[in-house]
DNA sequence: TATGAATGAGCATTCATTCAT
DNA sequence: TATGAATGAATGCTCATTCAT
């Protein structure tokens, strides 16, 4: 393995000595973690490349976090908190959550959690927390958010529509913005119809 | 690694003692190939897996195929074709491209191309592979069948969609069959809507 | 590693806040390294188990005793002295010496160095100290104590017979009260031959 | 860690060039673990120790013995038979035991599983591995042999004195010849009591 | 053509120890 | 004096792949 990601090497902060400073480190190899499985996923990252964009010592990483699993949990899963974007004007929550993840960051930007969620599915050890993950942080605070019958069908519904919106962007392909434009402009009305149970 | 999934041990084909038959024995590679990455996606698979499911030694991978990689790409993403899904009536497309994500058994016993290529997404090296496949081998042949304005980005609307469901289907959750149900009917207009352009 | 030994963990003394004490805290670390020595042996116990039984930071026990090998000495095998032991009626020192190894109890509630000499055999480091240890503190002052000829390698053998038996009630099993006795009134006699001389 | 113990790293065989003979990796594999764990112990053994020794890849070590403890399972623990040497006449077999424990090959005698076993005893992982040995190849053999009362606790003492003399030769020291003979001398009449049940 | 032995780089994790504070 | 952060080598083990037969 080199680096974190394809030729990403040198693109690391490493800015500070940030040397005996234990939040510091601890913070940073937090940082490389999100950053490292946003781009490449659980089982794709390895604790040395972590540590390495984090400029720190392979060790650090368990001593800090237990396990590669343990700081999985701690960088994405564990606070995996969508509800905030749930807030707001009801009426245009579609179109808000559309562009939320069609917005016009590149695909390897620094931390996105549900792209690394969404990268780390294939992984045995990450199912559990994934699932959760994405229950309690999306799902759940958005069904309670809904009314009319269906309500957690519906929330579901407009979760996995925004996973395969994320498939999209990140695999199917790089649209430029003209098409974000537009896909945008379809698929809201779609995930509207969820929301306000009209669908 | 254990077999190639969950108890599936012995249900391999291995149909004849297909001895130094070149044609059978990369046939038989193949379709255990298909059967291995559908169920655990490319990097959870090894090639000892897949030779010991089709019953031949794993060098043979390698000779067959130069890689796993390329056993992966003959496998799945080079053949990937669901233009026979999109063939018969148009109106209720939405309904069986639902229905086809949301079916508890694949469409072959154990080879669903879509599945399979969603649970290798993670894959650094089958990023190149998927986006093609799944544009060539679905989004195009269905714009091709699509009328009016934006055929190809409501293909593809359609095409991340079923993706979204289908990373539903096998992360998010095992819904009940009843549960299925309910979500074909709430997803097959959204679906429609793309396909007839009124969405 | 857990603690030191199986659910041991919250028993250790700890008895004083004993902070800023130099003497007190290598005391500490002193106990704690017989305990864990004795339980399971130097190679099984690690720096960080003895330090975090003696409250202490793992690093302190460099400090003070300059490595884990400084440590296993000063704890062990420097004041290995069996002596006391061998005072009392010369007559029946074969049968409390069986007694001894034998005993249930170890004759410190969690300190018995031959034990703790014992388990730590198999490491290299340990070897050296460990023939000192024996060699010094049982069987030059039991053979100080024997008459007749033979009397340095009669010694050995009461010493060799005593290891096997500790090993025997470590290794081999853990045979229940009733065999000790058994064990004991069959051994006595054979180590007071030895003793004695009349073997 | 160096070689497999201090010093020896170049008196491993290597004589033949054995490439691609499984047979004779795998032999060479086990000739090498007998030598190293007889020397050193469960512990203190590395599988590349082991590997290096037997000239081949550590993956090898894995591929053909599963793990390090099958390896120590197959080359010591599973086959450790000492009934051989308890067969012929019963009147000697006191003697002949105290001789074969002491007898004058080096410590570090390329294979004694004796020795293997009592090296690794400080071992969690080989802990029933030894027990089971130890009552299997000797203890059980033996008791059947004896007769009169508590034949199975003077068989249990006989090899506990037999692994007490095995300490005083590995640890204690290593005496002369004469001294042997003189241990040997001392010893026998014990064991031949608790054989013939006169202890 | 097919086999399976061998390879070597890779993995997460643990360790005693050292060094800056 | 004491702390605890950092270190780096070592651990057992797995992998896709290559090579000799």
């Amino acid at each position: 393995m080199f680096g974190c990601s394809s030729g990403k090497t040198d693109d690391a902060p490493e800015t500070a000595p940030r040397s005996r400073n234990a939040a510091a480190t601890r913070q940073a190899i937090l940082d490389a973690a999100k950053t490292c499985f946003t781009q490449d996923g659980y089982e794709q990252v390895g604790v040395r490349d972590i540590a390495a964009r984090a400029g720190v010592d392979p060790a650090l990483v368990n001593r800090y976090f237990g396990s590669k699993e343990g700081l999985f949990a701690e960088a994405i899963a564990r606070k995996f908190d969508l509800s905030p974007l749930l807030d707001g004007d009801r009426a245009t929550l579609g179109r808000r959550l559309a562009e939320y993840v069609l917005q016009k960051k590149p695909v390897g930007a620094n931390y996105d959690p549900l792209m690394a969620l969404l990268r780390s599915s294939s992984s045995e050890v990450c199912g559990g927390m994934l699932r959760g993950a994405i229950q309690n942080g999306f799902v759940r605070p958005l069904a309670e958010r809904l009314e009319g019958p269906d309500a957690l069908a519906r929330a579901e519904l407009v979760g996995s529509t925004l996973l395969g919106l994320l498939v999209h962007r990140s695999v199917i392909g790089g649209a430029e913005e003209a098409d974000n434009e537009r896909i945008v402009a379809l698929m809201a009305p779609m995930l509207q119809g969820f929301i306000d149970g009209t669908g």
